[in-house]
RNA sequence: GGGUCGGUGCCCGAGUGGUUAAUGGGGGCGGACUGUAAAUCCGCUGGCUCUGCCUACGUUGGUUCAAAUCCAACCCGGCCCA
């Protein structure tokens, strides 16, 4: 039996897989679903510590939202209650506790910014629970019947807590709770399978663990790839600084994309697209205008990822040209400076960009001017303290690097 | 609880009384080059009202003209023992 095209696309791991085990693969439960009319539950759980969400979750949402398409039903679990205990991963530091409106706050957001991937209108596709809804009801008996379910050599085992005890990093004990919880949610949901990135191995399988011990048929494991960030190195995370995130304006979501590294386009791909690689062009950069046009179009839709194609080919491949045309970000010179007096570039710098690529103190906009990275309708400006009249800006375009921008206008 | 080693900038990691905002590497950013890529080369990489000022080496006190460097207490972590 072989799996539905949209099901095998970008996969790194199904289990269990055994060709000897018919009845217990995937495709025979989806047959069974079928005929019995009944869909999977297929769940995915997300951990509210963040309100943003970026590229590299999609990979999972998509194919969740493929699953709602063949007609199975989205089992959405938000980790309310984990998140609110605070990972102590790493360093005391790091131990920091949300409140519950926090969590509460970025579920919320979180849910929003998965409108555009999911289908949350078809009746019967989409469910969303709560993990606090019954983590809260467990009473320290069957907390320790679950810590009994697994010896201390199994939680070793596991990738992370391997490493860090081998390089002699703590780990707390409750952590060891996480992977039973996550596996409880799956007894809780009823779950048929269970999508996960490819580190989610482990918690995958301990729900299936779990759900034999309760009784029910174990669900199975359906691992995406961890998305590589735009430096095509690391995995995209937000920590890491390459990520493009979902809340970001169609032309940053498109100039990012067309700069990410080589080595990742195709993965970008089959893995954020319904393209077929073999249609698209050989040409690297053609492949890669492409991908991008078709990532930006599935977040901002197709007439805004056009405008952002058309934007950064203007801004980008030749700077000095028609800058003034294009679409670009604007920012009204009364927002941040009152203009008795000239500004000096690097406050103007400063107040115009401020936060956004990586710039957030004037000493460090004094560097980046000093450096070359600022720009004046494609005029250099290298003196930090230039001082510039109102006069000078207005109508025009001010560049920050290769990539960003903004028209300053009364 | 006892012993012991350790806590330095985004990360790793030098520095053990005084040109130390703190060697070096990684990462990041910028410039040249290019396909807005990779590779390579160069520069920057605490903050500010910036020819100067302020804040920084787990925390708090102390010694000293002077401390990341010495002392004390405390907090946090690794390992060994219990």
């Amino acid at each position: 039996m072989t799996l539905p095209s949209w099901l095998e696309r970008g996969l790194a791991d199904l289990f269990p897989d055994a060709a000897d085990h018919r009845d217990q693969t995937l495709s025979a439960r989806l047959a069974a679903a079928q005929q019995t009319n009944r869909p999977l539950r297929v769940k995915l759980g997300i951990d509210p510590t963040a309100s943003s969400i970026h590229l590299g979750h999609t990979i999972l949402y998509r194919k969740l939202r493929a699953f709602q398409d063949a007609g199975h039903t989205a089992v959405v679990i938000i980790g309310d209650f984990t998140a609110r205990i605070g990972d102590p991963t790493g360093k005391s530091a790091t131990r920091s506790q949300l409140s519950a409106e926090q969590v509460e706050d970025n579920a919320r957001t979180y849910l929003d910014q998965l409108r555009p991937i999911l289908d949350f209108e078809t009746p019967g596709r989409l469910d969303v629970h709560r993990n606090s809804t019954w983590l809260s009801q467990l009473d320290l008996l069957q907390v320790i019947g679950l810590l009994g379910t697994v010896t201390v050599g199994q939680m070793l085992a596991k990738e992370d807590f391997a490493n860090r005890y081998g390089r002699g990093a703590p780990i707390a004990l409750h952590e060891f709770l996480y992977p039973l919880l996550q596996g409880y949610d799956s007894v809780m949901v009823k779950a048929d399978v269970e999508l996960g990135g490819t580190d989610q191995k482990f918690n995958v399988a301990m729900g299936r663990d779990l759900q034999r011990r309760f009784g029910q048929p174990p669900q199975f494991g359906l691992l995406m790839p961890i998305l590589t960030g735009i430096d095509g190195v690391q995995k995209m995370s937000k920590s890491l600084g390459n990520t493009i995130g979902l809340q970001e304006d169609p032309l940053t979501t498109y100039s990012k994309l067309e700069k990410v590294a080589d080595a990742v386009v195709d993965d970008y791909i089959t893995l954020l697209t319904n393209l077929d690689p073999a249609a698209l062009p050989q040409d690297p950069r053609q492949r890669q205008k492409a991908m991008a046009l078709e990532v930006t179009a599935s977040l901002h839709g197709q007439d805004a990822a056009r405008q952002a194609q058309a934007a950064a080919a203007t801004l980008v491949v030749t700077p000095q040209s028609d800058a003034s045309e294009a679409q670009v970000p604007e920012t009204r010179l009364e927002s941040f400076w009152d203009w008795s007096t000239p500004i000096p570039a690097y406050r103007l710098l400063h107040a115009v960009f401020k936060s956004k690529a990586g710039l957030d103190s004037t000493s460090e906009a004094r560097r980046r001017i000093q450096g070359g990275a600022l720009r004046l309708d494609g005029e250099k400006i290298t003196d930090p303290k230039r001082a510039l009249t109102k006069g000078e800006l207005e109508g025009k375009v001010l560049q920050l690097g290769k990539k960003t921008f903004c028209r300053l206008v009364a």
